[in-house]
DNA sequence: GTTGAAACACAATTAAC
DNA sequence: GTTAATTGTGTTTCAAC
């Protein structure tokens, strides 16, 4: 990953979009609320409509926005409990982490899954009605695949929780 | 077709609005793209474009729907790097998880944060360009407030990410 | 090439049936 | 729940800088 190539020379290639400090602050707008009119972000940016818009559109066709999804209330949606998996294979082979990727791309409760270094080989967030409900996504995994060790971390409160990833870095 | 009321007897308060399979498959549309035209979901899931923005408007009004956002590419966004802090702390006082709190409500690079059962105290997802800001934000912690523990976890690879959680316990 | 104003089209919202 | 009218966006166009 050789991304950021501060080109003082020679031919400029294909790429390099650059975005300035506007796109941030519009970025930020959106990955808080996605359904503000242009309107209301062109005149906190201090633009009008057309290039505000222009920008949007140059954002998401470069892909740096991705997409636009609605976000769901866990508790309402009967769900409140998030449980974090520390999981650890003896198992270093290609074809068990496919086997793996499988295995947590068919289980719609786990919402996260990481590759870790360290001790602890991966990492998994999983999103239950209650107690019962993990415990059958547990017995789950492990009769389909062998596990080292696995430790469940439960979350009793939610300090912090956003989409929105930082955009001062662009 | 009459309202959905399943309720055959006794007397639920003021609250328990219900929904059904059909709210269901429209979340789960929204949940993975909120600019799907009303159109389309609706004759997805086999209704007119009317009573399909009824429910989906009954749904933001409920607080189901919490809110639309666009999501960010980590990578084109110069922030690829994840890693997740494992925090215990010896200092088990309201002031302190108060402190805490601030502390990582300023940090924008802290995505999430849970406070958790067992060994570990709490758990932090952060979201860096490299290792040396992530040390940034390290020191920028550990200056604030006391740990007694700080366990950190690189990802290496992401292998689900989903805001999407499950549908099917509503 | 970039901007801002004004016209256009389409989807969301409302109202009536 | 269906159909139709309305409003308000996003989107495109175009003249001006």
């Amino acid at each position: 990953m050789t991304e950021p190539r501060p080109r003082k020379t020679g031919s400029k290639p294909i790429e390099s979009i650059t975005f300035d400090e506007i796109d941030q602050r519009i970025l930020e707008m959106l990955q808080k609320d996605s359904d503000t009119p242009i309107q209301a972000i062109s005149e906190a940016v201090g633009l009008s409509t057309n290039p505000c818009w222009r920008r949007i559109k140059r954002m998401e066709e470069a892909g740096l926005i991705k997409k636009r999804v609605v976000l769901v209330d866990q508790t309402r949606a009967n769900v409140p409990l998030t449980v974090f998996i520390g999981i650890s294979t003896s198992r270093h082979e290609i074809d068990w982490l496919n086997r793996f990727r499988d295995l947590i791309d068919e289980i719609p409760e786990v919402v996260e899954a990481y590759r870790l270094t360290g001790t602890v080989d991966y990492i998994l967030k999983v999103v239950v009605p209650d107690m019962a409900s993990y415990d059958a996504v547990y017995k789950q995994m492990i009769q389909r695949l062998e596990f080292s060790q696995v430790n469940s971390m439960i979350s009793m409160e939610e300090l912090k929780f956003t989409t929105a990833i930082p955009t001062n870095y662009l």
